[in-house]
DNA sequence: GCGATTACAGTAAGCGCTTACAGTTGGCGA
DNA sequence: TCGCCAACTGTAAGCGCTTACTGTAATCGC
């Protein structure tokens, strides 16, 4: 270690120079009790001179409480990232907890006893999004009591771990019944986000119920795989294209696939919207920019993760949180479905 | 709290299952001296038997080092943020070391002692993205011999910080040069960012010395604020056209800029790159994907992050880094500044 | 004017772990 | 056979804080 690093100054130094008890000092720290105001200035010029923090370690030890949240991704990618970890930056900050970050990928390095590096020996409570954690890691946290909320994920069967998420299946639906009502589409393509993704799931429910409504039989075929992904959209369409499979618009199950759709069609000659709708989901930044701008639907992703330490907290402190909360969408309307055609 | 949350297992528990001593099942845990394998195998068993797991804070408080690095960012947000947090996450796992988030952001709530949640009381080292922490905090930080790395951003005055960033100067350099040998153009405006990002000022440096270099004098007019924002650069550029000024090419100062930048030109049909040639700076993921793509420079961005930790866990380690780590950048030649017309 | 509060302050017992120090063996060279 | 050392294990002293418990004045209601 760095021999130039001065020792750190303590709550007994803290006390001595005010000429008080450790207790005051923690007191006033705390605010948990009162304390005289004069002796509170005393102590604040003590904390001051010697420039003094607590101890996070100590005082975790001390109190029992870790004043940290975790949360665990499988991936750090994509939009969403970023706009769910500012939810949850903020969130955590606004209730008055550090935020602990464990990505799955890092797990290169094995922990010698703890399979994983967050949990409840560090932390008051974990988020965790999608498949982020196994379930049986699951199950031993939820046996111990510990809090947990799933983000974009529902707990496996049988346990009632708080969930909160957005109106995938009901998005969906509308977004599918607009491309059949209003543009009088009927073979729909759906590409679907990866098996472990659980919105890609109701987004298709959410597709085929819209379908069934509206009278058009569901053809396995124009099921496609697009992982939400870029690349792997753009591959599928064109083979798609290539086969000669008939379609005449394709919901794309994220806005990611959406524009390797769109390439995909583009270099395959079809025009969009005249030949092909299309229609995204999550309004991602650069959605309104493409040619033609997407037609999406717009996930308050960054609400989401307020929402979920919002719920978190909750669980932590009163032992109680709403099982599922479903957050709205809104549909943004472009012109890739074929409405505002033109100057319109 | 929870009253069904179960008292979790100690040390000392694990102990008396094995019929050992605390100090034997610490040594086992982190294998700090020999243990005969009939024991270690006892005390593993207790271990699993009980679901023991070290408690952090104690350990960090016994042995003075918390294990974790801390991160501290102005804000979330951008392309950048999820390729520099993947590197640091993958970084920090690789070294043994949790990650520690803390947003200026979040600062809504003011904690009564200490103004930064992150720091000494519970990290080894810090990494501090751009203006993520006033100067005399730095300062502070620093006096204390307390280990810091710096990412894109240089240490201020007299303060001896590590710090890693990517060649601006030299890449923008290129890019200019580039327009200016390859495609003629002279009369190139640049897109600056924030004033706090000092990325802008080296790369505007670079842009300079491209024209020095090539005896084209500089007209100020052609600095505009793109402030590495979409919208921003938007309605800059937008403005430039309106007022008329006269320029054959743009250099925004990031992929973000330019795509407000293309936007615009098109809508004052302008035609990229006849009219107007456009290059920006990051390799965003949508740069490709534009029309015409993104002639742009690519920046290791999770290189970036990686390196920081290394440098900031040497360090910790051994007192010592490298002052300064330039990542080298690749020029990404696509067609917006001229280069590849029509299917070549 | 007297007991009951209330406002303040101090004492000291841990929180769960690491680790310096102190044994106790058994093997091995001389 | 003796001494020495390595291998192994235990004892116990903290790490820096919080907080239950105690103690003292001052204040209050009647």
């Amino acid at each position: 270690m760095n021999e130039q690093r001065l020792r750190r100054a303590t709550i007994a130094d803290v006390a001595r120079v005010a000429g008080v008890s450790t207790a005051t000092v923690s007191r006033v720290i705390n605010q948990t009790a009162p304390v005289a105001p004069e002796t509170t200035a005393r102590v604040q010029a003590a904390i001051a001179a010697l420039d003094y923090r607590p101890h996070t370690a100590a005082r975790v030890l001390a109190s029992n409480r870790t004043n940290t949240i975790g949360l665990v991704f499988p991936q750090i990618s994509g939009y969403y990232f970023a706009a769910l970890l500012r939810g949850i930056a903020a969130g955590a900050g606004d209730h008055g907890y550090d935020l602990l970050i464990y990505s799955a990928q890092e797990s290169a390095t094995q922990r010698t006893v703890c399979s994983y590096p967050v949990g409840e020996q560090n932390t008051d409570g974990l988020l965790v999004f999608t498949d982020g954690l196994p379930e049986d890691e699951l199950r031993r946290l939820h046996a111990r009591g510990f809090p947990v909320v799933l983000i974009h994920w529902s707990p496996p069967e049988g346990l009632d771990i708080p969930s909160v998420t957005i109106e995938n299946k009901a998005s969906a639906y509308r977004l599918v019944a607009h491309l059949i009502t209003v543009h009088q589409r009927r073979r729909i393509v759906y590409l679907a986000g990866p098996e472990a993704h659980e919105d890609s799931h109701w987004r298709e429910k959410g597709y085929r119920q819209a379908l069934a409504e509206h009278g058009i039989p569901f053809d396995p075929r124009l099921i496609a795989s697009g992982e939400f992904n870029r690349e792997i959209a753009h591959k599928t369409v064109a083979r798609l294209c290539q086969d000669g499979v008939q379609f005449d618009a394709i919901f794309a199950g994220d806005d990611d696939s959406a524009t390797g759709a769109l390439t995909a069609l583009l270099e395959a000659g079809k025009r969009v919207p005249e030949d092909v709708a299309l229609v995204g989901f999550d309004d991602i930044e650069i959605a309104r920019y493409l040619q033609p701008p997407l037609t999406t639907v717009r996930a308050p992703v960054e609400r989401v993760g307020h929402e979920a330490v919002q719920q978190l907290v909750r669980l932590i402190r009163s032992g109680e949180a709403d099982p599922l909360t479903l957050l709205p969408t809104q549909l943004i309307i472009r012109r890739s479905c074929g409405c505002n055609r033109s100057h319109q």
